[in-house]
DNA sequence: CAGTGGTCTAGACCACCTT
DNA sequence: AGGTGGTCTAGACCACTGC
């Protein structure tokens, strides 16, 4: 197959199609792309276009390249997908893994706000899902989960949920998560989360709310985490 | 001049040779770099490995290129600088640009954490500047400015601070801040920051701690911001 | 028009991995 | 040994800029 002449540059093209089948689950997380070289004889390119767009999938977090190997559809492990999205830690600490207890689970119709969050049309059901998380042991954020049934089929059905949410949606589902767009305010710690996080009703917390990213640019996932910053803090690097 | 052979790709020794000769002022902001052929030629290796290491350097912000023109180094204007490192907006919102009104600065000693993360070492002296930040014309953020001497001498004698202090940071001294590492809790307001942040004493607010980053990777200044999440939010995208 | 960066190609050699 | 990605080179052509 030839690529058809366009007015983006070949390696924009190649890099749109292959992203493309990368979207489609043409190829799943973990398994090798064909070589470079096949690739470039398969779309009519040579194999430095190829490379090119290549390189450009790996520095967006959608491929690895291992020399003498090949190149591999990006797997979300426990270690990557915290380590890149979960921002608690200790102060001028190091990234560290919380422990998570579910609270509970129910269905009901998204808040106009959900709707416009996810972009969500028609009469889609959502699924709210509370959770607390530890670090250290101690009880650091409780945070309300909000999914799509229409992304994430019967995911209430799920009997086991492993810490990161995000390896179930990309196991279960074929949603890959590229980036979160977070909105931090302080606020005070409402009555109903003292319990669960140990803290008097009113005191100061981190309110985090989140929008998730799947590969295809939709937001697919939101959430919103209240986060005791008595002994963490949100760290984040801006480069 | 010819690159000594070395264990490192040539692109990255071309890279560390460029960017030493930026962090040691050889090129000024805004001028241009001799062109791609031209530091072929003097270094010794083709045109391809000069270009792959420019390239990185524009990923890192370093450099601007300009087809037909040439390669320049990056200039801090207010819009790149306060829409890179400045993260309040409004919820949902675009980039916003603050005003600014300066309280008063003085010169002191270090604090023993103030000496920890700005690497400080024998009796250099630090300014401390206290600013008032507004957003659409209401206090957002009360902040202090810690400013060594050493990196920045007499910065106390200025006898006007541009609204991005990196402006001035860049022109005058010579340091372009390329990354900041900021930390976040919430807390509550301390009662000496109270009237300028128009809140009552113990509202929850944002505590933003920042260290910022020279291009050659040392911590040159470091804040504290007391931010009014009332109206806005600290927003920020996680790739 | 000449000079610059941007794209694309083809080929060589290297380092690493598997068989 | 043969396949993979990683580096480096040389050369062609294009698009944009300024004289």
């Amino acid at each position: 197959m030839s690529l058809s002449k366009g007015f983006q540059p070949l390696y924009k093209q190649v890099y749109d199609l292959l992203t493309e089948r990368l979207v489609e689950g043409y190829w799943k997380p973990s398994e090798p792309l064909p070589s470079e070289m096949a690739l470039a004889a398969e779309l009519g390119v040579s194999q430095g276009t190829v490379r090119k767009a290549l390189n450009h999938m790996v520095a967006e977090n959608l491929l690895e390249r291992r020399q003498g190997k090949g190149t591999y559809v990006a797997e979300h492990t426990q270690e990557s997908s915290l380590f890149r999205f979960f921002r608690l830690r200790e102060p001028q600490g190091e990234s560290m893994i919380p422990e998570t207890e579910v609270l509970g689970s129910s269905r009901r119709a998204p808040t106009k706000e959900e709707r416009k969050k996810l972009g969500l049309e028609g009469k889609t059901q959502v699924v709210e899902l509370l959770r607390v998380r530890y670090l250290n042991g101690e009880p650091a954020i409780v945070e309300k989960v909000i999914q799509p049934l229409s992304v994430f089929p019967d995911i209430d059905k799920q009997t086991e949920l492993p810490n990161a949410l995000y390896i179930l949606y990309q196991e279960k589902y074929g949603i890959s998560i590229v980036s979160v767009k977070d909105e931090l305010h302080a606020t005070a710690l409402p009555k109903e989360y003292a319990k669960q996080l140990g803290l008097p009703a009113g005191s100061p917390v981190l309110m985090v709310e989140r929008q998730s990213i799947n590969i295809d640019g939709r937001v697919v996932e939101c959430s919103q985490a209240y986060c005791s910053t008595e002994n963490f803090v949100y760290a984040v690097h801006l480069k």
